[in-house]
DNA sequence: CTATTAAATAGGAATTATTCCTATTTGTCA
DNA sequence: TGACAAATAGGAATAATTCCTATTTAATAG
């Protein structure tokens, strides 16, 4: 009898279901196998699409109530965005992003100056803070290169 | 001859208008003078319904286009949600916001020790940035304040 | 193992948000 | 004042999300 790789592991998945007593249906396994193997940021509908493939007659709804469910529960992000559909982040460190206004694309970074900044003394008064985001827009290397780019915005410099 | 009033004071706009080769029609103009107003930060949908009311037959399609342009050319801002309709910002000062993820309210605030916060050097190699925003998640005071509210999240605390 | 039951699902309809299309109007400039 | 490109109104189309409900199923207890 063979050990169960690696990535069909998921004893965490389980227990966190319990926890919250959501049943461990096939559906919902699915869209957790597949939801940390996906590296970007993707829709919900991005995560039909590849949940599809293996679980054929699953429903968008099933997806996208699922994906839900599961930032209820801390196993996923909702992003910010701008608008368009909604994106969701499996990977649940601390850490921030970049956003490419020319292309769309969605950037990790990670900072500790950025996780350590405290939360100003008025905001802990009024507000119990759970989660702190840093969002950075601009324009990434591959875009600047396109031939015309003409650039608009002023860049941020940091002081040396 | 009376002064014009303060608030009908459209001369940046109409100025800002011209360097975009942008024609200053009526529509604008009122859209843009409810703008300045806005004290939260309003749907194309909020928009429309304000605007309608001194400009009765006014499209939708032309209010969302025209916040999408004054987006274009800075004068105000798309913030960042998760998800839901598009959110316009007319103070286009470096501000932050915090969510309250149990009623949606979202509030401005200000903290220079944000805007001061430097751009990670592997950040500044590999893209332009023009704008750094952090978005606080949490729970508003009178949220909490609500019978039967239960604390989920994990708070962050400020070192001291 | 079987019956019970509440939760979850599939599939489609409804709703919401945004964008597109096009005939008509209008601001700008010569 | 006339020409013309840009902008608008109104409606249609599309995209994204949520709702509805009959059916299925995971969990539980006997
Ligand atoms: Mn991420
Ligand atoms: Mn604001
Ligand atoms: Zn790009
Ligand atoms: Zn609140």
């Amino acid at each position: 009898m063979q050990k169960q790789s690696v990535s069909d592991c998921l004893d965490p998945f389980i227990e966190l279901c319990k926890k919250f007593d959501l049943k461990i249906t096939p559906q919902r396994c699915a869209i957790y196998k597949e939801l940390t193997q996906a590296k970007n940021h993707p829709t919900a509908d991005e995560m039909f699409t590849i949940v599809k493939k293996e679980f054929p007659n699953i429903s968008y709804d099933t997806v996208n109530r699922t994906l839900l469910t599961f930032a209820e529960i801390g196993l996923v992000d909702v992003i910010l965005t701008k608008g368009g559909p909604r994106r969701f982040d499996p990977d649940m460190e601390n850490h921030h992003h970049f956003h490419c206004i020319h292309c769309g694309k969605i950037v990790d970074f990670y900072s500790d100056e950025f996780d350590n900044l405290g939360i100003p003394d008025h905001i802990q008064d009024d507000f119990t803070v759970y989660t702190k985001r840093v969002v950075l827009n601009g324009v990434c290397q591959k875009c600047r290169k396109k031939k015309g780019f003409r650039d608009h915005g002023i860049a941020i410099q940091n002081k040396k």
